[in-house]
DNA sequence: TTCATCGGGTAAAACGCTCGACGGCGCAAG
DNA sequence: CTTGCGCCGTCGAGCGTTTTACCCGATGAA
């Protein structure tokens, strides 16, 4: 069976080529009379215009790049699912599809990221993967091609992103914390990425600076996956070098449930013996017993805005960006004041 | 700046067009001088064939199309994260790209799944989405388009698929409670897909025929999202209806995991006073304690097997295919001997 | 010496669509 | 009765590759 073209469509319909393109377009320039003649041809014969013809006499593919992370349990992330709901809603939206690559050591090493663009598979990119060492990115500098980091950022250097406000974050955390009363408080960071540090060295300084008093706060790293079982094993750690803690804050909520996991263990009561808090408000975070208190991260907000921008830089709209998302406080039952004598 | 075009590498190499085609794609034909001499022009400008114009010549988009379930929270499920490995895998190391989609009502309603290869925007399709209400997916019987359901099948329906042997599954589930002497089995069902179906119709079956003696086996449904909470709620409801089940077999691990956590807040001990097993292996079942019981289900193979054949399907090797990939029992410490005297 | 063969390269016709330039026609204004 | 203008539609030149013939010169056999 011969696959038809819109030469078919022209023929049958009794009108030209370009008509029928333009019909197929949307064209303001067609009557309606016209259109309706030749959207029939289309619908019976089921008519799909060829893709790669579009893109090639259009110089747009009409499709985006999304880049993950290559941690083994990457999909089990809430956090990545809900980045990529919010992208896909958008770029649906706006009739674009999504190309969705894996950052191995494969895809870096041969610079998949820049073929993409460079061949013009995709349109733009939007990078999810990118951790501290992500040093190769610099290609990306002075914006070659529409490219956006999402929900990360590296200090220095001139890359888009939109990302959550980490920093602000990190402050209602802390002033809730220490409005608590807590000044002994343990800190499990996540350190394989700037905007975990962001996280880290706000939380410390707003701590060091709090007018009633500064914070004692311990740190330890959460482990490269912040997962519960980093957050599990930061907690042992603090624990024993702090017994006296009143508070742990994790720099997320898979990392604070390890934290409060590790305290059902130990028979500590949470809130009573010691606070747990985490960041990003996953949807588990109000169903564990106690509820777990946390800064909300709109992460389906950060593909929806990420999107958005991508899209405009693609249209020129903007020439680079830089947004922060705010972020809120949840107050829930695994913080309370600090235990009296204590 | 300018897009270069194969023209560009032409002209500077000294070759013809043709020629500059040809080394792109490792031709045979071309003698290694040339091949480096063009090759070093092509380094040197750092040129990409546009993508594009090589869809439309070569009639191939090297593009495939995977389509997901559209459930809220789909990424945190293991599952689908360990077959899109696979086929990101699989794919890639054939020069394929992966296009993403998501079976949202409107991406069912406006057809995307015919538009997508009818416009040969992909080569062929890897449909992970289905569950018993796909009726709309009768369109790729006949084979018009090379389609794969990805672990899932149609009884009745012409459908190529790749899937996990259910039915075998439940056997293997089956004769292990059986054989550890469990009469009264409550049984957590998945049931809206055919492979859940098949899953509880032969375990049912095979508790039946048992011939050491058929066993009582009650079944409530889990839920169309296969959760931890749809188990727990599945758990509260069996153990309602039949205090004195000596096990509870869940169709999934995260049901699985669900009812455990009712035992714990019932106070009951797995598998003292009932066994608890699961289907699929997931990576959290062997960290729970304690381990959980389960059927090993590759399902990162099931994703590098479901690409393997439909590249297979698309170059013509093969017409049709329904493989049921082999699952194996997996003990650990949630089963356990009926108790003494029930 | 002649001629078939073959390795290695080239010309040029697709591939199926977009879009800017162009033009015919009818109607209102001059 | 011209002229000008808008509205609708058409022409046709690309878009950047792939790929099928075809060509040419060297080589080896007859």
């Amino acid at each position: 069976m011969k696959r038809r073209t819109i030469k078919d469509i022209a023929k049958e319909s009794g009108f030209s080529l370009s008509t029928v393109s333009l019909v197929l377009n949307n064209h303001p320039r067609i009557s309606q009379a016209t259109r309706d003649r030749v959207m029939e041809v289309v619908r019976k014969y089921d008519f799909h215009p060829n893709s790669a013809a579009r893109g090639l006499a259009s110089k747009s593919s009409r499709t985006l790049s999304v880049v993950i992370p290559n941690l083994s349990r990457v999909f089990s992330d809430i956090y990545l699912g809900e980045i990529i709901s919010g992208i896909y809603e958008r770029a649906t939206s706006q009739g674009y599809k999504i190309l969705l690559d894996i950052a191995t050591a494969q895809f870096i090493a041969s610079q998949e990221y820049t073929k993409l663009l460079a061949s013009r598979r995709a349109d733009g990119m939007l990078f999810i993967a990118s951790d501290i060492h992500a040093d190769y990115l610099h290609v990306f500098e002075g914006a070659p091609y529409p490219f956006i980091l999402v929900n990360h950022l590296f200090p220095g250097k001139r890359l888009n992103y939109v990302a959550v406000d980490y920093a602000s974050s990190a402050r209602l955390a802390a002033e809730h914390l220490l409005g608590l009363g807590h000044r002994r408080i343990g800190l499990i960071a996540g350190t394989n990425t700037h905007t975990g540090l962001i996280f880290r060295d706000e939380f410390l300084r707003a701590c060091r600076e709090w007018p009633a008093g500064a914070a004692d706060v311990t740190w330890v790293d959460g482990g490269d996956e912040w997962s519960q079982r980093g957050g599990y094993a930061a907690t042992a750690k603090l624990m024993g070098l702090r017994p006296d803690l009143t508070a742990i804050m994790a720099a997320n909520d898979r990392m604070a449930l390890g934290a409060m996991r590790w305290m059902v263990d130990h028979h500590l009561e949470v809130p009573e013996d010691v606070s747990v808090m985490g960041v990003d408000d996953i949807q588990i975070a109000a169903y564990v017993n106690p509820g777990l208190s946390t800064v909300r991260h709109d992460l389906y907000q950060v593909g929806i805005e990420s999107c958005n921008r991508l899209l405009q830089l693609m249209n020129g709209e903007i020439k680079e960006c830089s947004d922060l998302l705010p972020t809120s406080l949840v107050v829930r039952g695994s913080t309370g004041r600090v235990p009296a004598g204590k």
